[in-house]
DNA sequence: CGTATTTGACCTGCGC
DNA sequence: GCGCAGGTCAAATACG
């Protein structure tokens, strides 16, 4: 039977293995063995990022669809929304979500580490951070960054924290990319790679896996969904 | 050494 | 015109 947790991820792809399972003049295999099975959770690591942000992006699109059919735009200014209008102290209802307003003006709402102090949203484009400034009406610094195509790509964002929740990080875009995402464009390869030859999955960017399991341990969700997959694996380990 | 980030200086728009 | 606040520039610095 093969078992499958909700993101349709088979957890048996890693080998289980018992303390009698070895020879004695076995630790190259078992350093092999252990190779593999990293490879294996590279690349489990990276399928669950894919469905993660794939969900992430039809979530991002519902969303708009519900504000621009709920929108009577004669009732608000830019940049405000009604749920901001009715209960000022929180902005949880914007988590994770994206707002376009007027004039090509993009806000989105990012739950992040409250001890990570960085200004770092990671969307997916490439940017250079060309200054960073302190306004009046938020302690925290508001940094500017510009798409690194510019000039020939005109959009500039603004990233700064939340002066009510210091975990969410309120990001502005204005204008549109006139490219694609570097993300999408370092997916596909990745993507060719791993299912054109599945034997050189040792040469995926570490660093790369190393952002996507760092955004995964964010996710609550993520972390539920392995806790019990490893602890059915220990009871399983335990009981035959 | 090339590239990205930091940060103080400068520019611009707005209200008074 | 002046002061203030937000936005941008660019030299200095850090980093890989």
């Amino acid at each position: 039977m093969v078992e499958t947790n909700s993101l349709g991820i088979d957890l048996n792809a890693i080998p289980i293995h018992k303390a009698d399972d070895h020879t004695p003049d076995s630790n190259d295999d078992k350093l092999n063995q252990m190779n593999l099975e990293n490879k294996k959770l590279k690349e489990m690591l990276t399928l669950v990022l894919d469905k993660h942000n794939s969900l992430q992006n039809h979530v991002s699109k519902l969303m708009q669809d519900r504000d621009l059919l709920a929108s009577s735009p004669n009732k608000r200014k830019s940049g405000e929304c009604d749920e901001c209008n009715t209960s000022a102290s929180t902005e949880n209802h914007h988590q994770g979500t994206l707002k376009r307003l007027n004039n090509g003006i993009t806000r989105v709402y990012t739950r992040v580490d409250p001890s990570d102090k960085s200004l770092v949203v990671m969307d997916g484009y490439q940017w250079r951070k060309y200054g960073q400034k302190v306004t009046r009406d938020n302690p925290s610094p508001r940094a500017y960054y510009k798409c690194s195509f510019a000039p020939s790509c005109p959009v500039k964002k603004k990233v700064q924290r939340s002066l009510d929740e210091p975990d969410l990080l309120v990001t502005i875009y204005e204008g549109e990319h006139n490219h694609k995402s570097t993300d999408n464009e370092h997916e596909t390869q990745t993507s060719k790679a791993r299912f054109n030859s599945p034997l050189e999955l040792g040469k995926f960017d570490d660093t790369l896996v190393e952002q996507m399991a760092n955004s995964l341990r964010r996710n609550p969700d993520f972390i539920e969904e392995l806790a019990v997959a490893i602890s059915s694996k220990i009871f399983e380990n335990d009981l035959f």
